[in-house]
DNA sequence: AATGAATGAGAGTTCATTCAT
DNA sequence: CATGAATGAACTCTCATTCAT
């Protein structure tokens, strides 16, 4: 059996996703986890510590993946496409770790939200370097800012979350290899 | 002065908005409107309602403007961006009540629930249909499913919340301009 | 259409059999009377006022036939019959109001109850000296006190509301002939 | 002193009784244990839980001694006289919580309703098993349902509440034995 | 390392009553 | 006569957190 910590963030993880950060209780994460409220605030600090381990650990994983691949030496495209699907499978392998952050994001409290900020914007930035180094390189088009173009296509990332099942007709792969599409198809030069 | 329901309204508007729909109370609310709670439950059952009030008027809104413009006589190509255009000028024109929206759909009571899902749908297949015709008639790539399309720009839409501010370099226009494109350029055939 | 005075009695009358006086909502009463809260507090000073009105009538209605009835000039025993089937059956026909006064007499504030105490004190009273007259005539058995005789059997009318069905397989009459049976029985000297 | 749901029923009980259920805030019954409102909800789900909780104990009670007596093997007319007795013996010992039992068992929410209905009624029948044994074996009079009689002597006891106090002249066995004389007395064959 | 009783502040909601119109 | 908006106090219940054990 996992140990204690680990089946306390497991609990937290489903039910935050489930129904939002404000609207579980401590009392319901330590009874799914089969502890006690004490053993909880003997390893976690917090109610809030809890959310902040849990998109910490995707968030962190996604950006070294990131830059693993954005830092390859294949052609930008091939770069973009790859950290497009990569995004897009990785949110929906840990789908739950996923839909906390998307849903949540914004409800720590101020110090660990700057954390949280700082981590994000550096995905971001390497993600639309990215794209830059696409439009220098005259293979993107340059009439659409670099930074309006990754948050388009995050906004379609954090939407997964939204309407994404596991039983439906479309595998991670799948969307985001269709997504991937879309983006590149998007930056095509006119 | 307006009001009292508009000042609560309005109030709600701003405080969900700022904070997200849990993070508000009630006694929050009636203290901006400068009324106290028994009138608040004399015009609403209850905060829920307030909620569904809100962002009721703008689904419904951008669903008729929707339909206006879809039903329309132009070029299908025509049609869809004037279609992606205005789902975001509307939705920066009206932000906190988008805003609202974006974080806090999903927060309502079960019936209620029901009912902004209904119409939300309903703007989904309506937007979705336009992306068919255009497959149909072959201005628009048809190997990325239509369904997965009209996602990819929700999301997008929807994350505006996140990022966009009135203060920042771009007008609604011009995001809603920049958007458009992407999604006509995802569209062409390869 | 009957008056409104009466519309709201007849509507508290039916709220607070079924549902207790503290259980029901002034706005209840005046939706179901079909009138507006203002026109209530017209005609009635408070809530309270309501509830002693309705029990009110029927007592004063129930002490002026007992009297009619204790005052006759047929033999105790026979006077006493008629007097335990006639509170049985008043009380079935007029059952909301009755059920009214058995549930909810003691909440009533401080002066109202007085009142209302007195008025029950003389029904009681009469109802006694009709046992003493019997006992005293040497057609009741003695060995038990009068009071606790009239408080015995006025439980059981009491009681009423809480079985009592005008559905059910008994008549009003046939019930008061039993209980009448049961308490002149209990009388008859060992 | 005694522990915390002790304090907490002792202190609803004697509140319930003085002034319904209804009339009773929660805060009031936490001041009167001199514990905190968590503290009650620690313990118990709701204030409804209290008002189970208390005639609960009751009338299990009771109806463990009635079948002790209506099960023995004296005769039917002394085993009938040992209930009627015991009933208001134990209801008067236990005054308090009898009185809530009178006066607010109907105002317990649906399912817990029912489930007091059902001890109800067990009680209900097994005391009118014993006047049908009576009927049968020819010492009760057949001409009154045994229904009626059980209802009526109910009736009786739930009286006991509206006038009855330790203060006054006659003890509980007093009381107890009047009111089986004259249960006893009605059931005699005319 | 872990318990679970207890806190205390605050949540959303209800409601009898008042009063300007 | 009658309205219905508005009040304000009280209501039941929730919950993250603490702490003696």
């Amino acid at each position: 059996m996992a140990s204690v910590p680990e089946r306390l963030i497991d609990a937290a993880t489903r039910l935050f996703a489930a129904k939002g950060f404000d609207r579980v209780a401590v009392q319901e994460i330590v009874d799914l986890a089969g502890v006690t409220k004490g053993a909880m605030y003997h390893y976690f600090g917090s109610k809030d510590d809890l959310l902040h381990e849990i998109y910490g650990s995707l968030l962190r994983m996604q950006t070294e993946r990131l830059v693993g691949i954005a830092d390859g030496s294949a052609p930008v495209a091939e770069r973009l496409r790859a950290a497009a699907v990569d995004v897009v499978v990785t949110s929906v392998d840990n789908f739950d770790q996923a839909r906390v952050y998307f849903r949540s994001a914004d409800q720590l409290a101020e110090d660990k939200r700057r954390e949280v900020r700082a981590e994000r914007r550096r995905y971001h930035e390497r993600f639309r370097s990215l794209v830059e180094e696409g439009q220098e390189a005259g293979v993107f088009r340059a009439d659409v800012p670099a930074d309006l173009t990754v948050h388009y296509f995050f906004g379609t990332v954090h939407h997964l979350g939204q309407w994404y099942s596991a039983d439906g007709p479309l595998s991670a792969e799948q969307v985001g290899g269709h997504f991937a599409d879309l983006l590149l198809g998007s930056l095509r030069p006119a």
